[in-house]
DNA sequence: CGGAAATTCTAACGCTCATTCGAAAATTAT
DNA sequence: ATAATTTTCGAATGAGCGTTAGAATTTCCG
């Protein structure tokens, strides 16, 4: 699927690649074509052949990084054994949604940290790519309810929504090599789903605490 | 500190309201100083009246914005008795970060939107107070740790930053009316503290859960 | 009311940007 | 190698931007 055919192709792709990492640093109206094109070896004008304007590549960075992490968050739940506990199945999700996001993917990077401040229009275009990804999301976390692995009593889809806001702030303060990404996911779960406290607020699981403490 | 005196104040103040809500809707640097004339019922000339530059009165904004949310953390803390527990005081610090953001100002919330897409040197002159947030939050999460409070296996200033990611990142998506600050609030002392997951629920022992932390 | 000071308007400047287009160069096919 | 095609260049265009400065207006105060 990413196989690259003619030499155009490349050059599409290398373009690609320095408008999705120019974005990121800079947003969107601050990042001019002259930019783009300097990282990419060329003058502005000829970005003109491979695209039809500043907006259309946008939206091709937009869609790249989106399914790029839809990708990722998918098939870290088919690798998984069909009997794999919920917990397991959460943990994987949010391993592949944060290392898509930090380590391999300047696209992904690039949707989520300009989409608040691009044109209007192609906000509203990009949206059923966003809705899928909160789709998977939501069915894993349903089905861990349904399942009796997460309390019943929770409003999901705010936990969703709190819980996709700790993974995807990170952009705005991850720095490779200060932090690794599995030690971040062990934080995220333990937090999600034992708590960090040792106050005992509702009487439920004191055994299971003493039981945790190092 | 915050009466108005002459009508130059109000004037300014209108045009830092403008400039604020619109930083935060369309972002920095697609934001035009007709915009935010128009939003404030002048002519974009007549704001150098008021503002040096588009530079300065961004650097303003954003500095209303960070003390906003620095004195709304700093006063949840002080309102509490001496003897109040750990669990009230994160959540006291939750609510008003969160209210600050959501619900009283635009200033605070283009400060977390904007901020990342604005140019280099601004950003630098403003660290400090930014550091100034994260040291109040560093405290209250670690004065609960010392006490007992927080499980002393975890690093906290990775705690810190996904706790502030799922806190900011309602910016995105928070919709006034749709969603209760306070329910937001208590759902992420909940998960932070508690946890969401059931007991044992996929036959685990807390003793495996520790071992996978590393 | 009348003059001074404060404030806003208006029109213009220079600059940068996205975009266009015909010529040049590089690549491919014959 | 030569012709045809694809790709890149480089200069030009026009629109919109932040910014400026003097004229026009409003506000303030005697």
């Amino acid at each position: 699927m990413a196989i690259e055919r003619s030499k155009s192709d490349l050059t599409r792709t290398r373009i690609l690649d320095a408008a999705a990492r120019t974005f990121r640093q800079k947003g969107y109206a601050a990042t001019t074509l002259n930019e783009i094109a300097r990282a990419a070896d060329m003058q502005a004008g000829s970005l003109y052949y491979h695209f039809g304007s500043k907006d259309e590549l946008l939206e091709e960075v937009l869609d790249i990084g989106a399914n790029k992490v839809n990708d990722a968050v998918r098939e870290s739940q088919e690798r998984l054994p069909p009997d794999a506990s919920h917990r397991d199945r959460i943990r994987a999700a949010v391993d592949a949604h944060l290392t898509m996001l930090l380590k391999h993917c300047d696209y992904t990077s690039a949707n989520i940290s300009i989409f608040a401040q691009i044109p209007e229009e192609i906000q509203r275009r990009h949206l059923p790519k966003r809705d899928a990804l909160a789709a998977q999301w939501r069915r894993i976390l349903t089905r861990a309810q349904k399942a009796g692995a997460l309390r019943d009593d929770v409003d999901l889809s705010m936990v969703r929504m709190l819980l996709l806001g700790a993974l995807n702030w990170s952009v705005e303060w991850y720095k490779p090599g200060k932090t690794s990404i599995p030690a971040m996911a062990d934080h995220i779960c333990l937090m999600l789903l034992d708590g960090i406290g040792t106050e005992n607020a509702d009487g439920r699981r004191a055994e299971d605490r003493e039981a945790e403490m190092v």
